[in-house]
RNA sequence: GCCGGAGUAGCUCAGGGGUAGAGCGCAUCCUUGGUAAGGAUGAGGUCACGAGUUCAAUUCUCGUCUUCGGCUCCA
């Protein structure tokens, strides 16, 4: 007898060794369908290799990352078969999935190029291919033969992967006429694979290294039904419509000119309007938060950054410092503002009953990005912290740490980004070597942090190896309204910065101590915040960012200057207006505003200048009917309170 | 930085060895219209930049810059 236990922890008794299609069989005909591959004992596998032992069995289908896999890794074979089947002799590298789907990376024979238009032959034949249902047959094989195999076929590529490998734990995988060198575990046939998309090509190193040599990189999706990868288009369809760059430019929010030169964004007055308000609820809540507001220079002398191990570690990614003419002295554009923090804490002596203290700066620092890396407003080489450094004693740590996540959640809140994750980012206990500092003083910063998580009751994913090698840290991560996730802020830990400052404090019993150091940015850049804001939103930002939060439409021009009056009534409010003065019909004005994702229309003609009203119209849903004046501006005065509610509770 | 696309009016794009086109936007005029496009006329371009081939280059070739998709990197 073969006990199978399954995840709700029942148990299904077998006479003989079942495989995972059979167990799903013996389950359901809907979840036999939908399996896609399963794990014994934590072990991912082929569906249809025997379980000959008693075990504790997943099923996973298309909902599982590991259904997924199994289904994208087949996916990436059928794609190589189709491609041999074009350019037999193509030498295949690896082919691995990813977050959706998979790529293959090939060099054809003869130095012969893939293009975009190659994909579409190549896309049919998958589905010919698939359409055949052949039969995907694992194999175990020496590693002599398995050499001897890829040596015939003269892919040197394989041959360098299989050289890594152990003997006795390589396998093969068979399809039709195709076999490729592969773990697995694959779906049972090519059957599964209903509808194909080659999403892209380009090049990439053989093993991500930059000496090797280039090969071609093609990415593609698959999907089990037609609807997904119609879903899947539509979805990417949506994704280009919120491409901020895109939106960037239509609602003139920032701009690049070549003159100024690459990856330096330049924010135009309603980017400007945007950000100013950013910036503003920020400082209102640190201000709360017991934060000052600090001023450093764009420049510091390279000596400072020598101190702080940020030259040292960094210098090749900075630009290259600037001279001066007459005393040779050597300034770098700044690319930290903690270490102008640093000389601000040491300006005057500290006592412990000062600490701590919470230095914060919207300061500007420069990086040098590779020009390839450049993007929209995620990837520049000027922008913008919301930065903030806080000196505290080893005893605050925790609290503080706590405090920091408050400020998070309140502008998580007002940004309705619902859908996060922080990842606990701690050291390699193997790799002391990657670190500076001492065994304790980590302990005490991680257990501060993860106790801190707890103590908040936050959703965590803890990486080991992923710490800053000064100290542990904490990354939030969210989701946008399409499901795409974005790092956005994060929290360091850092005992290295003020050992190297040597900054003090005096304690209760007369002697000197060290301040541990939090850096912390919860925007992360403005630039690279405004970015996601706006894919998130689709720029349609909640009313108190909008840069113009109501447009004024008179019906013809005899009431411009009815419109005007309400404009300057609502400006005193505090209210963003603009005023469509144009010599246009109604429906044309609302149209255009339509799309100009102004939150709130006011139409005013010869009734509501009788009446001292405007007729709402809410952008994206239509008419709301005739309000008075001070009605409406209270009513959106409400509207933001109820928006911002962290910072007013 | 590396590999591969692309660069034509303010924007989105068509075209193509004989110095250019559309739609939107903009300007002027007509119209003064009540909840998603009223009409007419007109002004906009060193076809990214620099060389080369050619009688002739915006078009072909090379280089540079910028940009897009990846690779690599991200304090």
């Amino acid at each position: 007898m073969i006990k199978i236990t399954l995840p709700d922890n029942s148990v299904r008794e077998f006479s003989e060794p079942v495989n995972g299609l059979e167990l799903a069989q013996s389950i359901s005909h809907r979840l036999a369908k939908e399996v896609l591959s399963v794990s014994v004992n934590g072990e991912i596998r082929d569906l249809n290799r025997k379980i000959a032992e008693d075990a504790s069995v997943k099923l996973h289908t298309w909902d599982d990352r590991e259904g997924k896999d199994a289904f994208w890794h087949s996916s990436a074979h059928l794609m190589a078969e189709a491609i041999e089947h074009f350019y037999p002799g193509t030498k295949f590298g690896i082919g691995p999935t990813v977050d959706t789907g998979f790529y293959y990376d090939v060099e054809l024979p003869n130095g012969q190029q893939l293009t975009e238009k190659d994909l579409q032959k190549i896309e049919q034949k998958m589905v010919e291919l698939a359409r055949q249902k052949n039969a995907i047959v694992r194999k175990e094989i020496s590693k002599k033969d398995a050499m001897a195999m890829f040596t015939k076929k003269n892919d040197e590529l394989k041959q360098e992967l299989i050289s890594e490998l152990e003997d006795g734990t390589i396998t093969l995988y068979e399809q039709g006429n195709f076999t490729d060198l592969c773990r697995g575990p694959h779906l049972p046939d090519t059957g599964y694979i209903k509808a194909v998309k080659l999403t892209s090509i380009a090049g990439a190193y053989w093993r991500g290294n930059e000496k090797n040599q280039m090969l071609t990189r093609v990415y593609g999706v698959t999907f089990p039904k037609q609807k997904l990868l119609e879903e899947y288009l539509v979805m990417m369809e949506e994704a280009k419509k919120r491409d901020h760059r895109k939106i960037g430019k239509e609602m003139e929010l920032f701009t690049f000119s070549e003159a100024v030169g690459q990856g330096l964004p330049l924010w135009l007055p309603k980017g400007a309007q945007l950000r100013m308000q950013l910036e503003d609820f920020l400082k209102r809540v640190q201000k709360k938060h017991g934060y000052d507001q600090v001023i450093t220079p764009h420049i510091g002398d390279v000596k400072l950054y020598k101190t702080s191990g940020h030259y040292e570690k960094y210098g090749k990614d900075s630009f290259q410092p600037i001279t001066t003419p007459a005393e040779g002295e050597e300034y770098l554009l700044k690319p930290m503002n903690c270490p102008h923090h640093c000389e601000i804490y040491k300006a005057k002596p500290h006592s412990y009953k000062d600490l701590p203290v919470r230095m914060a700066e919207f300061g500007t620092v420069y990086r040098y990005e590779m020009s390839g890396e450049l993007h929209g407003l995620t990837r520049v080489r000027g922008f913008t912290q919301d930065d903030a450094h806080l000196f505290c004693r080893p005893d605050q740590l925790k609290d503080e740490f706590k405090k920091v996540i408050d400020i998070v959640f309140i502008i998580f809140k007002a940004l309705s980004f619902e859908d996060y994750t922080a990842q606990i980012s701690l050291r390699d206990p193997e790799k002391p070597e990657k670190y500076i500092g001492t065994a304790e003083n980590w302990d005490k910063a991680e257990l501060a942090i993860v106790e801190a998580c707890e103590e908040k009751g936050l959703k965590t994913v803890t990486e080991i190896g992923e710490a800053a090698f000064y100290g542990p840290k904490l990354d939030f991560m969210i989701k946008d309204a399409l499901g795409r996730s974005w790092q956005l802020g994060t929290i360091q830990v850092d005992y290295n910065l003020p050992e190297r400052f040597e900054l003090e404090y005096i304690g209760a019993d007369d002697k000197r101590h060290r301040p541990v150091m939090i850096h912390r940015a919860p925007f992360g850049s403005m630039e690279r915040f405004v970015a996601v804001l706006i894919e998130h939103t689709a720029g349609k930002f909640p009313f108190w960012l909008a840069p113009e939060q109501a447009v004024i439409l008179p019906i013809s021009e005899k009431y411009n200057e009815y419109a005007q009056k309400v404009s300057n009534i609502l400006n005193n409010s505090d209210i963003r207006t603009v005023v469509d003065d144009r010599n246009e019909k109604i429906g044309r004005k609302i149209r255009d505003n339509e799309l100009k994702r102004i939150p709130y229309m006011l139409i005013v003609g010869e009734k509501e200048q009788e009446s001292e009203s405007v007729s709402v119209r809410r952008q994206g849903e239509g008419d709301m009917g005739t309000k008075q004046i001070g009605e409406f501006a209270d009513a959106v005065t409400q509207e933001i309170r109820d928006q911002l509610s962290g910072l007013y509770n």
